[in-house]
RNA sequence: GGCGGAGUAGCUCAGUUGGUUAGAGCAGCGGAAUCAUAAUCCGCGUGUCGGGGGUUCAAGUCCCUCCUCCGCUACCA
């Protein structure tokens, strides 16, 4: 059986999660859907990072104890899963004993190996605003922020990323498909071309973090921190044998391009300096825009994901971020656009196809269908199931490099294909003109290729998905996409509508945005 | 500045190694049909393919140049 590890990122405890987040989460959960349907054995994850600066910044501007405050976040994004029907198998949070352990024993094997040595770390400190600035930041000799700068330095421990350049390339042309999309590995081959640097991998500024072990003035630097999360869900460090992890050997970063470098660079170096082969795969996606601008709280246009589900559905948020978002290219998230997708694609071509053809089976076939006598077949059925499949076969190529608009563009074409299939044979003449058999091998046909359309719109609207199955009454245990054909004899339920309009004349009327 | 991506119908985008009258979906207009959530089906696009120049029998597709937008260019994540 083939595994695969699919992984969120984890999020950042420092704001509430928004659409961006529900992007990334929902593409992991189609695929790990997906990945179950081909019968392979997945583990999908997901969690939040709660450590460095900025948390407790944060939690001090609230008044509240840093930890309650990372509780009370963190909830705020296990929550978002089961509102976005996600099926993760884990949940880990930074703060949790098992990954500290975990941290602290990655550390000390890159320790061990040789890659980190106490340095100095030197820079403009902006005493005002806390922070440290480069040379080239520097605006009139102040800091960017305003604030006077002076010349610190402080202890610091250094990772020798410097010494991993040459490993890393070889590694990326070894493994070609290493990270998707193709211009984002552009991206990561240049930055590795100006020549790495070693990087600091401790902070003394401040104490929300994980201890560096022997020396606890210093905490991990949060982002070697929180990549080791995709270990300590694998069960590291406790008799850890990368050899015997399946899960590992077939792990897949679904993340957001801003880090895209984190996981393509930084995570393979800390990996190969711990005698840890690197994930399989790291799976960039672009950014949404909110109504054609950046999403920003200060402008107030930040959507929330939780409103969408509330007002129209998990099924219909899912459908319309994996729908409209090019793999790769930043999408337009607007209210308009998602009613239009909705109303144009779910309501009226796919769902209306699949209630058209269970009311019409019910109706004027008694709701039985059965395989009909290769005599009653016709050469257009061929074509139209020739074409189906073709399409369904193309679909699934697509979904495995992640390309989840075109995924969904070869679905729609087997809705509109299926839907003028019944136009031209017009089952409805057949049955006025008494001709019940070539009826029957018309509803065959049909709500087989229905069916197969149904599994496969499945990891993206789960919900409607079940239910229509259920209408079809079909046992669940076919309901797997490798198994395409129905039963010789099909009795269904009673037809009942999935998607329902909605009405976009007053788009006023819904409340989507994110209120603080 | 350097490297990379993009600029094609109202909107979102396809357009392989240059080759017949530049395509799809959505929106819009007209018609047909009536099994279905007035859903569906059929028909309808005179687009300077960002501007200019060049190569070629032939360029959206190659070369040069210019314009616009975007991404990356390490120590906030």
């Amino acid at each position: 059986m083939r595994s695969i590890y699919i992984t969120t990122p984890i999020y950042y405890v420092n704001a509430k999660p928004h659409i961006g987040h529900a992007y990334t989460t929902i593409a992991c959960d189609v695929c790990a859907r997906y990945c179950r349907s081909q019968h392979m054995d997945v583990k999908f994850t997901s969690g939040t990072d709660e450590h460095g600066k900025k948390i407790e910044q944060s939690a001090q501007a609230a008044g509240i104890e840093t930890q309650l405050f990372t509780d009370q976040v963190s909830q705020l994004f296990r929550d978002l899963l089961p509102t976005l029907n996600i099926t993760n198998d884990d949940f880990i949070r930074t703060t949790e004993p098992r990954h500290k352990k975990a941290v602290e024993y990655f550390w000390e094997r890159l320790k061990e190996h040789g890659y980190i040595y106490l340095g100095e770390y030197s820079g403009w400190y902006d005493v005002r605003n806390e922070a440290y600035f480069s040379e080239e930041e520097l605006v009139d000799g102040k800091s960017p922020l305003g604030g006077d700068v002076q010349r610190m330095t402080e202890p610091c421990y250094f990772f020798r990323l410097s010494t991993f350049g040459r490993q890393l390339t070889e590694f990326y042309e070894d493994h070609p498909d290493f990270i998707l999309p193709i211009q984002r590995k552009n991206e990561v081959l240049s930055f590795i071309q100006q020549g790495l640097k070693d990087l600091a991998i401790s902070r003394t500024t401040f104490k929300w973090g994980v201890k560096v072990p022997k020396d606890p003035e210093h905490v991990v630097y949060v982002w070697l921190d929180a990549l080791v999360n995709y270990l300590t869900l694998n069960g590291y460090p406790e008799n850890y044998d990368q050899n015997n992890d399946i899960f590992w050997q077939n792990s897949v970063h679904i993340v957001g391009k801003e880090i895209a470098r984190f996981h393509a660079v930084y995570w393979p170096a800390f990996l190969m300096a711990a005698g840890i082969q690197p994930p399989k795969q790291v799976v960039a996606h672009g950014w949404w825009l909110s109504e054609g601008e950046k999403m920003s709280k200060s402008v107030g246009n930040v959507q929330d994901p939780v409103k969408y589900c509330k007002l129209f559905g998990s099924d219909s948020l899912r459908f319309y971020l994996m729908r409209e978002l090019p793999f790769g290219a930043d999408g337009n998230f607007s209210l308009e656009g998602f009613i239009n997708r909705h109303n144009a694609f779910l309501v009226n071509a796919f769902g209306n196809l699949c209630h058209r053809t269970l009311s019409f089976i019910k109706n004027q076939a008694d709701g039985v269908v059965t395989k009909p006598l290769s005599s009653e077949y016709k050469p257009d059925d061929a074509i139209y199931v020739d074409t189906v499949n073709s399409a369904l076969t193309k679909a699934k190529d697509d979904i495995e490099q992640y390309s989840f608009s075109k995924y969904l563009e070869k679905l729609e074409y087997v809705t509109s294909i299926s839907n003028q299939y019944i136009d031209r044979q017009k089952p409805w003449l057949l049955l006025k003109d008494g001709n019940v058999s070539r009826m029957n091998a018309v509803l065959f046909t049909l709500l087989e290729q229905v069916y197969k359309l149904t599994k496969y719109m499945a990891p993206v609207t789960p919900i409607a998905a079940d239910k229509i199955l259920e209408q079809m009454n079909i046992p669940h245990t076919m309901a797997i996409l490798h198994r395409e054909r129905i039963p010789e004899r099909v009795e269904i339920k009673d037809p009942e509508i999935v998607f329902e309009k909605i009405d976009g004349s007053d788009l006023s009327k819904f409340d989507v945005y994110t209120n603080d």
